[in-house]
DNA sequence: GACGTTTAAGTCAATGTGACCTTTAGGGGT
DNA sequence: ACCCCTAAAGGTCACATTGACTTAAACGTC
């Protein structure tokens, strides 16, 4: 903040950039939206959706904007948190560029239509470019590495798995949400104790939904707690 | 990230910077490092140390960079993480500036001489800060509240109180530091307990300390683990 | 109406927790 | 040498939570 250093040689403008880590959960696997890009550099290599922050936005108003434009997304719906900020002096060949990572979940959200961009958008599952080989443009592995990071601990102790789920859901879908995350089998019955002795998490709506077969399952609702005392832990469950 | 943008009107380039919350724990108070602006905007007001990124640096660099410059701090004895972006268009008057604000967490560090800039430096008791009256310059209120509340966090799930504490320490001085900032009192016996519990918190070290008065404490120094599980939860204690 | 399937509810041993109490190991004073 | 004060260290016990497992209920279907 020293107007001194601004002078600087040492002191360079930069531009700044929000990217974004959309996760949903379909069927039985983590996917994340990925666009393919259709200008140098990284030219045809995949990677996180996201562009300049303009002049008059908050970093937040940023990232909803990029939101719907290269994935026709509405934001209102779903859940927006900041990951944190990328500027390694190298991560951009073109320059100085600082990116801000948000990470968003939703359900069920549209196949996306290939952005303003003439880039393709497509849904790809986590799980294949966690250990995979295939690398993404820029730092954007990492973001993702450290955006998976964040889920996977968030759902310990915040309500946060609900954004997976739609408006009304049942405890096996948000089981589901856990168990695709998390990436072992959690015991449902127990998983039903935890959640309706934790205050707050969920709120039964009174109605209920038939399944294709068995028992009709009753339906609940987001509850008014974020934070989950005490919370689920991962603990030892043995892979899905 | 698209290049057609950044000629757009409504892209500008930006200036970075790091903004650091710097805590210590000073007998049984939690205390934060700020300096007195010496230069507009908000000339005497009080706010977090911190400057613009230079060139070839990353944005840690950065910021162990201020934390030597500013606070004549080393870094490499702290624990140093970042905490997240602040962006919004209208934080500093003088443009469009991007903070990436860091958290950095050390025991008994030096009474910092003033920067090289000509502002006192000095730390200031962060409850005094919290629910008091004194705004800080640009939004770094937000920014120490944001802090705080990771902090608080973070104590529960990792052992990141041990970088309140030497190299080796005592219980006690490790309980004091969840007293202080979660404030509130935490049963010593019950506390031994769990904190002996959760493998790899501490290490016996097999030495002892005289305390002033009383039993000689034993002293120990940091375990191998970083995630606690399970953790220690804030619960219920009653007020220090 | 028996069967397969899924939700829902219950059991039980083992473990963890909160609120205590007791013992131990120092220093200081008389 | 003895007693007192203090803080650390260790123990007790009722209670809550957990993990693994079993049983019951409510559907559609054959």
């Amino acid at each position: 903040m020293d107007d001194w250093l601004k002078d600087s040689t040492e002191v360079e403008a930069s531009w700044v950039t929000v990217d974004l880590a959309i996760f949903t959960v379909r069927g039985d696997q983590l996917m994340v939206l990925l666009i393919e890009r259709g200008v140098e550099p990284f030219l045809g290599r995949p990677a996180l959706p996201g562009g300049y922050v303009q002049k008059a936005e908050t970093l937040r108003e940023g990232a909803l904007r990029e939101l719907w434009e290269e994935a026709g997304i509405d934001g209102s719906r779903l859940h927006l948190e900041q990951l944190g900020a990328y500027g390694d002096p190298g991560r951009d060949p073109r320059g100085r560029v600082v990116t801000i990572a948000y990470l968003a979940l939703g359900r069920e959200l549209p196949t996306p239509v290939g952005g303003t961009d003439a880039k393709r958008a497509y849904w790809a599952p986590v799980s294949q470019l966690i250990n995979g080989t295939q690398e993404l443009a820029f730092d954007h592995s990492a973001i993702l590495a450290d955006a998976l990071e964040e889920i996977r601990g968030k759902l310990e102790y915040t309500a946060v798995a609900t954004a997976f789920c739609g408006e009304t859901f049942t405890l096996s879908e948000l089981r589901t949400v856990y168990e695709v995350i998390w990436g072992h089998y959690l015991d449902p019955s127990n998983f039903r104790r935890k959640v309706l002795n934790t205050e707050g998490f969920v709120q039964p709506t009174g109605e209920r939904r038939l399944p294709p077969t068995g028992r009709p399952a009753s339906l609940y609702r987001r509850g008014a707690a974020w934070l989950l005392s005490p919370p689920l832990l991962r603990g030892t469950g043995y892979p899905a």
